[in-house]
DNA sequence: TATTGTTATACTCTATAACTATA
DNA sequence: TATAGTTATAGAGTATAACAATA
């Protein structure tokens, strides 16, 4: 195979975006087959267990605009999986929910990313896990990334 | 801020994800100031100080559809950064190959491929960088990645 | 006037499939 | 028939901006 010049592979940024990258390829074609993207599977769990949340907080975690995060909850209000309530507080405002089937559906999801997990991550021996998921983290918090992504 | 539930944050794959999209968004971001997109620097990367190659060859270490290395190819040249050649010997084969403009702005997107990885993993001892750069591509090999993300 | 959410529009990345030219 | 590449079409994710309803 043709191999990339030595020059760019000296850069954590580009190990990490091919390992990521190809974890999260494998993790959208197991939840494809429940015919569920990684967007809307990012969406359901945020809601997951949990007291409805506005749109514009959605919007915020998961750093989209608001408008993008019509056209996910489109989809999966089409799905059946979620539904919007009105806040009856503020009549500009709604409530975003998980409904009894999109409820039913996240325990599965998370199965699949279970064994996503383990599928990729197998040849690592436990420290190294401990090792890698601490360096990460560190990462997270050094930066203050306070978005889960999507994609 | 929302919290992401705790049941799903106890997945490497998932701490990869947002260290890997928050290191990328910064990339591109500036790239844009250049007005290049992270798909046109890695098939410009390719093509670097390299002979020219066939757009099939880019398709598959870039895992696109040879439709999908059209469209880049196209933006490319009409930037001015690339050409394409017919081959002498097969009439249906091209070979792509960068111009001396291509050429005179690779180094400076990796200029800027270095500034975002010193900016990202500035938190990191360089024995911790040497750790997580290892474990990256332990993995790589051991899942026979052989392709080069995109976005 | 400011805010919440929707809608319209557009662009990038990606895929499938039909098509052209050449082998 | 098979292969290299292009083109057409579509769908997901993303952004900006205009808009309606409410505050």
């Amino acid at each position: 195979m043709l191999k990339d010049s030595p020059e760019f592979t000296d850069h954590i940024g580009y190990w990490l975006r091919r390992v990521s990258n190809a974890v999260s390829s494998g993790f959208a074609a197991k939840l494809e087959t429940l015919d569920v993207s990684v967007a809307e599977w990012v969406f359901m769990r945020l809601l997951y267990k949990r007291d409805p949340i506005p749109p514009s907080q959605v919007a915020e975690v998961m750093a989209l605009t608001r408008g993008g995060v019509t056209k996910i909850a489109d989809r999966l209000i089409n799905k059946g999986y979620l539904v919007r309530e009105d806040d009856p507080e503020d009549g500009r405002s709604q409530r975003l929910k998980l409904t009894a089937k999109g409820n039913q559906i996240v325990p599965k999801l998370a199965a699949l990313a279970d064994k996503n997990e383990a599928e990729y991550f197998a040849h690592l021996s436990a420290p190294e896990k401990r090792q890698l998921m601490a360096l990460l983290q560190k990462t997270v918090e050094a930066l203050g990334i306070d978005t889960v992504p999507i994609t």
